[in-house]
DNA sequence: CGGGATCCGGCTTGATACTG
DNA sequence: CAGTATCAAGCCGGATCCCG
């Protein structure tokens, strides 16, 4: 392809399947997930202390499907008690580095964004 | 606070407010009306149709979001027929660039990423 | 055209219990 | 410890109808 940029709507195209990467990386837990990993690698209920709230089956989820991504690394010693560690791959780290970047961005701008909001709901009543 | 990075999970927290802001970016049609308004403004249908697949209701609700986060802008002229038109503010505009970054970093690794999950299919047998 | 209100089905999510 | 299985609830999102 030769399109100069892409992005836009049609990247999300649901024939697209960076689309599903996507959803993962920024869904509900995927962020959260590669946030805590992103200072380190973690072991399974390590990572469901910090992320806070995700109960077990969600996290579990939410690292086969980054795992598969190939954005984290899983590194299971068949010990007893059985050991499990999770780590950002490089890939994963790039990930991880954009999204982090956004979310500073967004929250170096919250001020901007609650007095923005404090302005929406003067003007109009409620909601 | 002289966290000198606070990115990761915790600025996810639920008392957080930025959380909900990142919800709306990241989410389902967020991160869509973002990109076709990234290209430059336009109306209520417009949108409609080149967001594609968004309903009326779910396309205004996440227009109100990003109206009352300060994203977008929305002009409306008090005509007949009515003519609503909608553009990033500079703050939106900040906003959709980071996340068109992560997007194109994504897309650009997409053959990874579906190397790592044939992998991964291989590997274990299904899902 | 640009929405709001309502209804409703389904997928996602969260407890809970169980296994290795 | 590190998950999987099961099940019920709830919210998300779509379809439809309506209004200005």
């Amino acid at each position: 392809m030769d399109t100069p940029l892409d992005l836009s709507y049609d990247v999300f195209a649901k024939a697209c399947p960076s689309r599903n990467t996507l959803e993962h990386v920024t869904g509900r837990w995927g962020g959260l997930t590669l946030g805590a990993l992103y200072e380190g690698s973690l072991r399974f209920n390590e990572l469901r202390r910090r992320v806070d709230g995700v109960s077990e089956k969600m996290l579990s989820q939410t690292l086969q499907a980054l795992e598969r991504d190939g954005l984290v690394h899983r590194e299971a010693q068949p010990t007893n008690p059985p050991r499990v560690d999770y780590e950002l791959t490089p890939l994963g780290r790039g990930v991880a580095e954009r999204l982090v970047g956004l979310i500073e961005f967004v929250e170096g701008r919250m001020d901007d964004v609650l007095a923005a909001r404090q302005r929406y709901d003067e003007t109009r009543g409620a909601r």
